[in-house]
DNA sequence: TTGAAAGCGCTAACAG
DNA sequence: CTGTTAGCGCTTTCAA
């Protein structure tokens, strides 16, 4: 391993300069600069992350604390924050509690307090107390993503609001009877998105008196394959079919659609469905939804902890992410 | 931050030994040890990673190296990764070029030979010679997923068999015209996992002398969308149809599907379609696919490099991960 | 079984 | 503009 001790043997000069020389600070002149940049060029140099860690305090790297990695949403954000994190010539630390409640306590002890990162992005996990504890101890600026979390400012959209839309629409079409496609929350993280997409389908059913019934909502945990195998059970059951449902993600919309077609059922003919998420999918599957973009929260997120690292002052209030309908053929007027 | 040393003189002991216990080295009494958990605890000590790491040239972190996060089987090769690493104690450092060749220099120079990880798993990625010589100057055990990389051991299924399978699958049916949607490599990441199923799918084609035409062999990039526009166009042009599709990925059997839908083609009675992942959408879509198992081949290959940095022999030619097909509904006898 | 002391490789004052 | 001098917080000999 050739070290900055190298470099400075080589160019001769001391390892003070060729440390502000390599990080283009200020107060070096452009003629030892450019021969310790060749120098270290030729020798390979590449400071150790450990070292300038230690001595300066700054990791140059963010954690990103999730539930599991592989779903649309959490890996839709990350790449949206390792795009920011790239630019910026931070590195990427992944935390993930591999889709159970298990791991939490040894991933915040273990892992994330271990001064490895200058910040932490949180995606939509709920905190215990001695999470929060933790975490305001780390001392280092903290974000969370979608799905707000008490107590620490938050990137997402207005999941009411992109409910509401979803709604609406169908409401628009003249559909009375529309059901409900609930997301899940049995992996222990608890989130309170579902909680929030429920209760917002009920306060626009209510906003126009229209009937809530029971045997119309069902739980697809937010997963494709959950979701059609519960549609289908219940628009094979149910006594009077529903016009249109609303399903809390783009996911459990595809997994409506397929029920439906398995069914016989024609859509939007017979049943109109709307989803949540513009999933890559739902373009291609034609299901109407409402866009958002897990891609451009991570990077705003990550965007806003970056620049308070540079000094800028924390921004207490993000502003909510942008949601919009987009109408495709998965949903129509209401049957006769 | 409280640090060793504090923990040191709430025990009274010497922080070498307070490192001792902490670590659960030999040579410490079962008392001290004790006294020391306890303190450590108490005052919520965790040791700095940089600091450890300094002194003992270990980081306790492994980097993942990839084209792309979000991507079906990149994201469940990095679920199967991080769940071993939880296991391990390591934390997980991400790397990604974010879906173009751009970043390539800067990620390997910048961020990877920061000396911030023990060990490092490429995902499915080419490497040129100069980024080969950098690996190997980093001296830690690296290891390949997904897709080969001459010179670097590799982690992942018999492609060419796979792809055998899946075509032999058709022909046992009866099939004799049978197309292929093409897998992409228009992002400058040129893996060679599109070529290999290309050329098994021409090579069983061969071997059962059956005719291949251009007409039937459709670009789709992976994707759903491009694949359905792609598969759409040439089943509504071309002169004769093929009577089964051979699809490169899961993802690509879907476009497949929904293209066919969209004309009225009915499969499988006028078409059969099979793909290769089983994706976690196959089964609820019903496609008969190859299934292979990115999260335990992430698994498998993050497990091999641990073993090596406790120092166990490195594995140079780990054995092939499984493959096998999976019949569903996608796929029938050939059309009379 | 324990402690003292010397670094690990870099950065950050403080001088010059 | 540049060099000297201390550390950063641990681990690791080497002694005791």
């Amino acid at each position: 391993m050739t070290g900055i001790e190298d470099v400075a043997v080589a160019t001769g000069v001391s390892t003070a300069t060729v440390s502000r020389a390599l990080r283009g600070l200020a107060g070096v002149s452009a003629g030892t600069r450019a021969r310790v940049l060749t120098a270290a060029q030729e020798l390979g140099y590449v400071p150790s992350s450990a070292a300038s860690g230690l001595a300066s305090g700054r990791t140059m790297a963010m954690g990103v604390l999730l539930p599991q990695i592989e779903r649309w949403y959490f890996s839709a954000v990350l790449e949206g924050v390792d795009r920011q994190l790239r630019a910026a010539g931070y590195d990427l630390i992944v935390f993930s509690l591999g889709g159970t409640g298990m791991n939490r306590e040894r991933v915040f002890h273990r892992s994330i307090l271990r001064k490895r990162i200058d910040a932490l992005l949180v995606m939509c996990m709920e905190l215990t107390e001695a999470e929060h504890r933790s975490l305001r101890e780390l001392e280092s600026p903290t974000i969370v993503v979608g799905g707000s979390v008490q107590g620490v400012r938050h990137v997402g959209i207005d999941d009411a609001g992109a409910v509401s839309d979803a709604v609406e629409h169908l409401i628009s079409l003249g559909h009375t009877k529309i059901g409900h496609v609930r997301g899940g929350g049995d992996d222990g993280l608890s989130f309170e998105v579902p909680r929030i997409r429920e209760e917002a389908y009920l306060a626009a059913m209510a906003a126009h008196n229209l009937p809530i019934r029971d045997e119309w909502s069902v739980f697809g945990d937010f997963r494709f394959s959950e979701a059609k195998v519960a549609v289908k059970r219940m628009l094979a059951t149910v006594r009077e079919r529903p016009t249109a449902l609303f399903c809390s993600s783009d996911e459990m919309a595809f997994g409506a659609l397929v029920a439906a077609a398995e069914l016989g059922i024609s859509v939007p003919a017979e049943l109109s469905i709307v989803g949540i998420d513009d999933h890559e999918f739902a373009e291609p599957m034609g299901v109407t939804t409402v866009r958002q973009k897990p891609e451009e929260q991570g990077a705003f997120a990550a965007e806003l902890l970056l620049s308070e690292l540079e000094g800028a002052v924390p921004v207490l209030k993000p502003p909510t992410q942008p949601h919009e309908l987009i109408q495709r053929t998965s949903t129509g007027p209401a049957p006769r």
